[in-house]
DNA sequence: GATGAATGAGCCTTCATTCAT
DNA sequence: CATGAATGAAGGCTCATTCAT
């Protein structure tokens, strides 16, 4: 029993990798069942077996892109205290990892961001819920910029809106680097930025 | 003769305006043509008198759109000489002004990026080209840093990371807006991140 | 008044014979009302002051095929008491006249044909009435046969079959031409023909 | 697998069987996907299944048609050596057979003869070929006039012409029996026509 | 009268979903 | 379980017809 429920979830993924494939290349929109079933290399029909519904298929991705992202950043605010070095890590970690390892997603986030914004379907909205995770985002870093200025290091900037500001910053970067492949040299542009933003907020 | 010509253009606008509406409010490939006539309250077909396919109508506003960032963008720069000023002239622009007067804009804008990236079709590709406007945007403000390097106000920083770095934050901050609309003051934000942002590179 | 009425029955003729010129290119069935509008130099809702329908268009052209051809027919017969004479001119009249002043109609034959077979529309089933025509153009054809017959210039054929024979090549040789226009040179096909059919049932 | 592609091959001739009798029972321009489907018990999408588009499955009856005619015409002229024989044969087969066992083909027939000529989509036209069927039906015919010549049997007649006139006869005798089924009594037609197409071309 | 802009019924086609094997 | 053949709801688009000018 216990083997056939990790053998019935590891296939889910399976799926949803290959899903992830077609919607980034694709878009959600664009993409067939079909489609995801060839990336999967499995039946059409076998997708239903996993899946109530192709939305329920996209919201399956943007739960296992939510999960790699959430563990990615918090492993970058815990691996040190400096709040200096955290909101560094933050850059680098979305702008060169995320390049490298998640192309996909990068991709992908623009239906997340447009699914989230236009659904009216409340268990997809409860899903992909975007607000409550930019919400997250923005009191992580929030927190940074508290820490940083109760130290002393940062001058007192109002740390909601520089939050926002810093995010808004990587995506707007990551959506440049969509639009146009290879336009910015994403670990230069990591250090320059480091380097500006801190500047701009150091004391 | 001439006012046909007028009423003709007129009412193609008037279609675009109703599609932008639309397009904004259930995105792009979930609306519907009916969807569009209702809104321009005409006929479904009237619709196929003015463009020949729903992806020309689409393509309709995204000129409509670009016509007009271009002229706001241009009319930033073109009111001051002072690089500082020019910057922050962009940031109000973009954030404050855009926010009220074409908050269905940035909605549809997201359709924008997703097309942009993944249509196949050449004649839409060369119309809906974010690559070329994002590059034009960036050199823009590349204009403006360089300007102020060489007089000296801004540090020597690699101009073009930080145009994209600028213009990244701009779309960012109105992509969180679009999220959770007001929990951004972007009256505040932009205030703030002129601020911030000519701090970082000021000399 | 009168010249009035002429005039409106003139411009029919008009707008008809731009029809036949239409239909007989494309096909009555992907004839657009429309392209009879522009062969006809009119606008599209003109025609509609002349006809209430495409159906009715299409009935008008075929009234004005028929008028043409029962004068022709009946002119053949009419010039000669001879009745070898008189099926030799059938011959020359269907194929080689025909072909040079009334390629058109040849190609709309075709539509007539279909449309006399399959139409529900007792309007216009009365009005393209093939099967009336052919019974009468059968009669034209037993009545010279039977003559030739009691003259004893022909054998006693079966003349009724003869006359469906006799038609039907003329409008099978019509229906490769059409099929492969030039494949037959109708002149010699026309003697060849008169000498062949006119021997076999020659006494 | 074979009897997967054995089934799927049936079916798509089921399905062209059901196409063949609505498209020569309202004509193919006026028939609806929905009408086939109905026809052939399936679902409208079921369809497209097995074909790409209306256009796809007017072309499989027209395959269908062609594949049928060929094989009854050639074996109408190997059952024996004698060129009389051979014509009386063609007759036969073409009045007789074709209106017992294929009465839907010849109504059909006339949408053939219609697409063929108009059509302008190329792969349509290279498959309802009409053109190059008449050419190889004409040389058949031409090939059993001039051994006929050659046996001393027939007159030297234009044996081009000559055939052009037969294979004409025999469609215009359908087309006639089309238009008004019964009016020819097909079975003492084709005896008449033999009779006398020989009588006249005979020595 | 003549026109062509407006209209919507109607059709082809797509594709998510079902279900028999 | 896995599959893919079957399905029909739904949507883009066409075009005959209407009607205000």
């Amino acid at each position: 029993m216990a083997p056939k429920i990790v053998d019935k979830e590891a296939k889910k993924i399976e799926i949803l990798h290959a899903a992830i494939r077609v919607f980034s290349e694709k878009g959600a929109a664009k993409t067939k069942m079909i489609d995801i079933a060839i990336a999967a290399k499995i039946g059409k029909g076998t997708i239903y077996e996993y899946f109530r519904s192709k939305e329920e298929v996209f919201a399956g991705t943007f739960t296992l892109f939510y999960q790699g992202m959430e563990s990615m950043l918090l492993e970058c605010v815990h691996s040190t205290d400096d709040p200096e070095e955290q909101l560094c890590n933050l850059v680098n970690v979305s702008l060169v990892e995320m390049l490298e390892h998640g192309g996909e997603f990068i991709n992908i986030m623009m239906d997340f961001w447009a699914e989230s914004v236009r659904t009216k379907n409340e268990e997809i909205r409860s899903i992909i819920n975007l607000k409550k995770i930019y919400d997250e985002f923005r009191a992580l870093v929030v927190g940074i910029l508290d820490a940083g200025i109760a130290k002393g290091v940062f001058r007192p900037i109002d740390s909601h809106v520089m939050a926002s500001f810093f995010i808004g910053a990587l995506d707007g970067l990551m959506l440049q680097e969509i639009m146009d492949p290879g336009i910015i040299d994403m670990k230069k542009a990591a250090g320059t930025i480091c380097d500006c933003f801190i500047n701009g907020i150091k004391k």
